[in-house]
Order: C-alpha cells, then sequence, then structure tokens
DNA sequence: AGCGCCATGTAAGTGGTTACATGATTGT
DNA sequence: ACAATCATGTAACCACTTACATGGCGCT
C-alpha cells in the first residue's frame, strides 16, 4: 500500500487538502505510516490525474490556492480493491534493534543514551494516541479505534521491555574466569 | 542505517560470504530488518570499494567462488561512528493498519481474514526466533539477546491485541438508538 | 524427475526523502 | 520581534525491490 492509497482512504472520512491530510499522517497515523509533503502532494496531482479524485481550487489572498480534493466513485472502487488483500504487510525497520544488536561494540554510557532516548520517543508516541483520542474518539470508526489501541498497546509493551531487560545491556561484562 | 551498515556489524562476529549474511537477514534479523540479494550483494562491493571489508575469493567447481568478506580496522572505525547515533530511529509501516482504518468500508468476513493472517504472522515470527534462539543463545551477544527478547515481546503483545479487541471491528453496527 | 540448497550477481524500476522555493497571517 | 501556522509545490537524490540470468549438487 503506498501513500496514494492511503490518501484516498484518508480522503473516505470527506474532502480534504493534502495539507490537513499531511496532518493526520503526523497524528493518528504517525505511529505506523510516515508520509511527507513530498509524498503527498504528488500523490494527490496523480490520484487527480487518474480520476480517483476531483480536486476544488480554493483561492486564497496571499496563499497558494487551497485545494480541496474529494473521492470519486472510481476512487472508491479503486481503494476497495487494494483492501481486498488478506495479508497486508507489517514491516518494521529498526536502526535502534540493528544499533543494540552491536551493543558490546558500544561504550556503556553510549548505550544507556540510546536507550534513554528510545524510552523518550515511546512516552512521545503515547502522547500523540493520548491527545488525538481525546480530540477525536468520539467520531471515530471502529477501525481507528483498533489501530490506536494497538499503538498503544505496542508502545506499553516496548517502554516495559525496554525498562525491564535493559540490565542485559548495562551489566558489566562478566570476568570471563575460565578463558583464555 | 542502510543494509551496508548492518552488514558490516554483522561482520564483525566473522568472515561471512553475501549469502551467509542473507540467512541470518532472514532469521535473527527478520523481525526488524529486511534485506533481499538485490542489496546485500551491492552493499558488499560497496564495503569492500571503499577498504571496509577485505575479500576473499574460494574457487569451487561448478558454482560460482565463495566470496567470504572480513572488516579491516578502517571497518570498524567506521561502523562504531555508524552506532554513536544518540536516537536511532524505530520505524513501522504497516499495511495492516493502514487497513484496518478502513475496516468498515470492507466486508466483516474480509476482516476477519485479515485479521486471522496477521496471527498466523505472528505465530510465524515467533516459530522463527524460538528456532533462532534454540541453535544459537549459548554464542549470543547480550545485544542479540536484548533485541530477540524485543521480538518475542512485541510479537507477544501484538498477538494479544489482536485477538481481544478483534471484537472492535466484527460487532454488527450497532443500532443508533439515540441519533439522527 | 523434480525440488531445494548453494552461490553470485545485474538492471530497471519504484517509491519515498530531503532540500529548496515562496510568503501572508496569527498568536505570544 | 519572532515563531508557528497556513499552503503549495518541484527536483535531485537515494535506497531498496523485483525480476532476470546462471548452474551444479544432493536428496527423495
Amino acid at each position: 500500500m503506498d501513500v496514494k492509497t492511503v490518501c484516498l482512504g484518508m480522503l473516505t472520512d470527506g474532502a480534504a487538502s493534502g495539507y490537513d491530510l499531511k496532518k493526520q499522517f503526523e497524528s493518528s497515523f504517525a505511529h505506523f505510516f510516515a508520509a511527507g509533503y513530498g509524498s503527498i502532494y504528488p500523490a494527490l496531482s496523480s490520484l487527480s490525474d487518474h480520476g480517483l479524485v476531483t480536486c476544488e481550487q480554493i483561492p486564497q489572498e496571499g496563499k497558494p490556492d487551497r485545494k480541496v480534493y474529494e473521492i470519486t466513485d472510481d476512487g472508491m472502487a479503486f481503494l476497495l480493491k487494494a483492501l481486498e488483500d488478506p495479508a497486508p504487510c507489517h514491516k518494521i525497520r529498526s536502526d535502534f534493534l540493528a544499533t543494540m544488536c552491536f551493543a558490546h561494540l558500544m561504550p556503556g554510557e553510549h548505550v544507556q543514551t540510546v536507550l534513554d532516548s528510545r524510552i523518550k520517543e515511546c512516552a512521545h508516541y503515547a502522547q500523540l494516541i493520548a491527545d488525538v483520542e481525546a480530540d477525536r474518539m468520539h467520531d471515530w470508526t471502529p477501525g481507528m479505534r483498533f489501530v490506536a489501541g494497538f499503538g498503544k498497546a505496542m508502545i506499553d509493551a516496548m517502554e516495559t521491555y525496554v525498562e525491564e531487560n535493559r540490565h542485559l545491556l548495562t551489566e558489566e561484562t562478566p570476568i570471563r574466569s575460565a578463558t583464555a
């Protein structure tokens, strides 16, 4: 699933501009799907070119025209097709874990720093989800509730694991009694 | 952190071929860092070009030469620099969650299918980690133990969450008694 | 007879990131 | 005064994916 398809999905919730969609990528979607303007704007152009969305241009003074996109019937059909995948992927790309694999090569102090920063990022995401829940819980679809809960559960599990197992990485290297 | 750097890290554990590294990407690294031959072989070439690894070519009959790479001092220095990032990222890209956001647009049956396939994939990864632990637990660094435990914890949390919350997506839309 | 393992690579394509470019309005 | 928000986009770049290309060996 690419950024185009996700944008299309977001538009099922009502017409919106690229700027609006970006905000959604930064809030409710932040914990599992990143996208910047550099992918969103071209995505919307392409959707428009293919007739999957329509674009209403609202002139504004001193700002670029606000372009409000709305999903078309073709767009809806396309989205539904995209949602048919019976086993959509869930990929993790973790520089954090890759780094931790090599913790034994790093100064103990630095390992601490990395662990602390991970916990801070957990807190950040937890806050994000809490904010978005406080804000939009009432008008959410069951899907969005499921997804927010999923994010919360994963972040909690991550934080707990890191706290409870950081000792694995911080204990002094035991004296190798029976070695060389 | 790119594939090059991770390959370099893997080589700190001893000399290996591209084929060997691929197996590691498919086992202990599978749950957080994907890489195919199409990235591994070019990565090793590039590392070799930059003097970060050396390559010993072992002729074989009927097969292409086996190329065994070994990290150099320059390579080690480079790796250590790369590991200095105080806040390495941990990114999730989930077509699964994106799909679930739009569950209300999908046939209930299909939502079930998707949920089931996710649980199956959890089981698959859990098995992978268990296998690799059984196989290599004894010679693992603390880092590798931490990372495997992390994967297990995340997979367990995911499976549990999906099982316990799938009802959010499967209940019939409740009759809206006090609406409209 | 056929499958899976061993073993390497390339080339074209994709999809996304980053940096750049512009600039008024609103709030502190 | 200064920062944040609103609002759009492009162009160069990068890293990775996918498909292709080759082919013997060992097991069942």
